[in-house]
DNA sequence: GTGAAAGCGCTAACAC
DNA sequence: GTGTTAGCGCTTTCAC
């Protein structure tokens, strides 16, 4: 039993301030202060004065009151991101590049996920907004300008990942080029343009399924479908594309009636993010595997186990770390005023 | 152009505070803070005064500095959580539900990951003391008691969830009676059992791969598979159980390694986490599909994709939501000073 | 080399 | 019904 206030100092009782520490070892506050936050070198405080606060301070269990020194500074050493959901794939990798690039930079790295939800998105910027956050990024929003202008309005740097917004830079995925590719290869492993070249008669057309169409994302993975189908195949018809909805159990039943109403499998499937692509499976899994004889499957975004169905798929795999780290790096940059887009391309993953 | 500084006030501007309000209003900064913070009730304020403030408000675009108010009531409102990874179906899920729970008490969930790294946990849990969370919820970590000890210094309530630990009440799978059920099942599914009454000689054994055979989880789970198989087939032998990595790359050697060595497949595989399931597939895709003939396989933890894979995967759901919806509860019970051991039992899941 | 004092923006007595 | 005042714990001139 040292007279001590250690390291077991009872629960719930006051913690120690500067005040305290300067109480024991006889210096001023400020001293402590400077001694603390590794301000001192500009102070030339002695060594020995130094060590005698240092020691005093573990021995308090002393730790500093970051709302204190964030209202002080006006600044709070945190930065936010908002993110729809964790549960996928996506989201959570550009988390876990978020983090890393924060704590990179000594920023204490804080992600909220919103489901989705415009309220739930502005009640979370506002909050980070309160907190002092130096920057916010910003993902997957359902409306990103929303949010972009309660930044400005407080004069908060931010920036758009995944989907784009109008009022400050924007990084994306090259959705386009990505649903060129992956549409491109599906044609060709599906044979249809081959066969149509040759006059063969196919039953059934090329399937675009998932997604919200009036999207940023899915818009432009559609309007790259559309154009390589039709310089490869000829033209789109409405019912060709089923972009209404990312939740599962929609997709789910929207691939069982098509299914249903063409009497199989459609000759390709591009399906537009994991998350409906697990819809779509929940279905796909209770065919026999003939089913997929004449079908090739595609899924715009990457998921490990997809990789591994019992029937090969074509992923697109956009790259997070990539987008994250322009990210950084323009919130860094000088303030150029103009909102730019700067795309990323994703890569293609076939098995 | 109005005269106002309404919301297109320029950027890094200072933000309007109370003070700025009450001089617009003519009222008191306490006034204003009263009417803005909904503490106004007990202050019997004019309708008409509050209305002003509010118009005034919002007007100027107010909002309150959450790190002024944080400092001056000792509280922060918000509630952490630190996890060792977004990129996990079971931690993404845990994540979901603790911003749920958090959000239905009108805290702000604020999640970090740390990465499996005891150093990172702890700079972690101590930042998150540092702007006074309301209560912090452990998963995963390394060194659960560490992270308590650092809490229980601050007086700061924490639970352990997944993970127990001594110095905090935990919330944890029932890991033991999870792994004695998806046991029982592969060895009943792949005949050993039977064979074994009937006299019949078969190759190979069950076999056990990933997880840290140290860690708590695994540590039960082994306990399980071990107690049904001594039961249900007779003792186990060290080479029976690989757990030394969650690493998928590692668990990929481990069973291709163990592939060659026995010439085929195990008549039963239990994987241990989906982390390490990723990596074994990797090799198992390899692989034709006769190799599966003889193989069931078992996952503890549950994928939605993993259950779609060309052979048939029994997997254990954990019950997240279950466990979250204890640990607040928990977390706001009477201060029960011991540190209870509270266990929730997961789904079997057969594919 | 170090201390005194002001103030970041807010809340909560207490006064009137 | 509303204003005055005294901090919350820290940083930062400025003075000595």
């Amino acid at each position: 039993m040292t007279g001590s206030d250690g390291p077991m100092r009872a629960p719930r009782m006051r913690k120690p301030t500067i005040y305290d520490i300067a109480a024991a070892t006889g210096a001023s506050a400020s001293t402590v202060s400077a001694v603390l936050n590794g301000s001192w070198k500009q102070r030339r405080i002695r060594e020995e004065t130094a060590t005698q606060i240092r020691r005093a301070a573990s021995e308090a269990g002393y730790s500093a009151n970051l709302q204190a020194r964030g209202l002080r500074k006006s600044r709070s050493g945190l930065i936010g991101m908002i993110v729809p959901t964790h549960e996928d794939r996506f989201f959570a990798s550009l988390g876990h590049h978020f983090e890393l690039e924060a704590r990179r930079r000594d920023l204490c790295p804080v992600i909220v996920s919103t489901l989705r939800d415009p309220v739930e998105e502005a009640r979370t910027v506002e909050t980070l907004i309160q907190f002092n956050v130096e920057s916010i990024v910003i993902t997957g929003a359902t409306e990103p300008d929303a949010l972009g202008h309660l930044c400005a309005q407080a004069g908060i740097r931010h920036i758009n990942v995944d989907l784009p917004g109008r009022l400050a830079t924007s990084v994306v995925s090259d959705n386009y080029w990505g649903a060129k590719q992956l549409t491109e290869t599906l044609i060709r492993k599906s044979g249809l343009a081959a066969a149509k070249a040759g006059g063969e008669a196919r039953r059934g057309h090329v399937q675009f399924l998932g997604g919200i169409a009036s999207d940023h994302a899915t818009a432009n993975r559609i309007r790259g479908f559309r154009e390589v189908h039709e310089a490869l195949i000829g033209p789109v018809s409405e019912t060709q594309i089923r972009a209404s909805s990312y939740d599962p159990n929609v997709n789910e039943r929207l691939i069982r009636a098509l299914h249903q109403a063409e009497g199989g499998l459609p000759p390709a499937l591009f399906v537009n993010s994991t998350i409906a692509f697990e819809g779509a499976i929940r279905f796909l899994k209770t065919l026999p595997d003939e089913a997929f004889a004449g079908c090739v499957v595609g899924c715009y975004d990457w998921d490990p186990f997809a990789s591994f169905l019992h029937f090969p798929v074509t992923m697109v795999r956009q790259n997070t770390e990539g987008l994250m780290a322009e990210a950084f790096r323009q919130l860094e940059g000088v303030a150029d005023q103009s909102a730019r887009l700067i795309e990323i391309r994703p890569e293609l993953v076939a098995f």
